[in-house]
DNA sequence: TTTGAATCAGACCAAAATAGTCCTATTACA
DNA sequence: TGTAATAGGACTATTTTGGTCTGATTCAAA
């Protein structure tokens, strides 16, 4: 239905607070949840997944938290929703080397070459838009 | 995930199916059914929808069936989606007058705005190809 | 006028994806 | 050593999707 998870909401969520804080102090995930009214538990999913492709950096224990790996600019809300979505696709066949297993469709569709020409149109939205524009 | 639901794929296949068979008759449910490899009430169904939204037009009994109600130019990917997925949107407050039933962060969410930019510019995307463009 | 080919309409079901929870481990600071 | 935090996995509940079934209606041709 095109609609954005809400795990990608969090993560925008997120990342806009981490980088309003501009002070270089950590946000907790804690702090996170209560301010946006996320479910602590989700939004510390979001962020961790946030450190595994690099957009945050994290600190354990007392005076911990989450804080931006990168300037603001340098994060593309694509970025962001790609470390939450770990399969954002439009269509199941976009892979160059999409298998039958991808799409029992693959050999007799018509409408594949359009639909990755959208997607690559799509991309380029979410690419071209930088966090400091949701700022 | 924001990924096109079957229906819609199935809904431009259909389109696109007909759209080729410039012949002026109608093409039935089953033919296109078949030719796509699409299960036939699913396929029924999306042409049905498209016939409520003015994109088809059908024709009941013996050699009845469907064709496009326009000139295929004058079709958008949008007109067709929209066509079958009843809410199409990023997110659940898009409308205007979206209230906290839409979504309870409605009041304390900062990524609203930017997200209906978003919206906005994928809109476009969908809005701006024509079935033309997937023939 | 009967038959059959087709759309129309709705309820229904199964499978998958999403959203959210729970529990335990680990780390580091005070 | 206690506490505040992240890390990570299993688990459950809810929603959405994809698909099926049944029956009614319409219309043309036999
Ligand atoms: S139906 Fe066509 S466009 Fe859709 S996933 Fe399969 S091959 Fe790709
Ligand atoms: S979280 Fe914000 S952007 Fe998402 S649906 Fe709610 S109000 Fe809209």
């Amino acid at each position: 239905m095109l609609k954005l998870s809400k795990k990608a909401e969090y993560a925008l969520m997120a990342a806009k607070f981490m980088a309003m804080k501009n002070s270089s102090g950590y946000s907790t995930a804690k702090e996170i949840s209560e301010s946006c009214m996320i479910p602590y538990q989700l939004v510390a999913k979001v962020l961790q997944n946030m450190v595994k492709s690099n957009l945050a950096i994290s600190a354990k224990g007392t005076n911990g938290g989450f804080s931006l790996a990168k300037n603001p600019i340098d994060i593309s809300v694509m970025d962001i929703i790609k470390s939450v979505e770990s399969n954002y696709k439009l269509v199941d066949c976009l892979q160059p080397k999409s298998s039958l297993e991808d799409c029992s469709h693959l050999d007799c569709c018509k409408i594949r070459d359009p639909l990755i020409e959208i997607q690559r149109k799509i991309d380029k939205v979410f690419s071209e838009t930088s966090l400091v524009q949701i700022l």
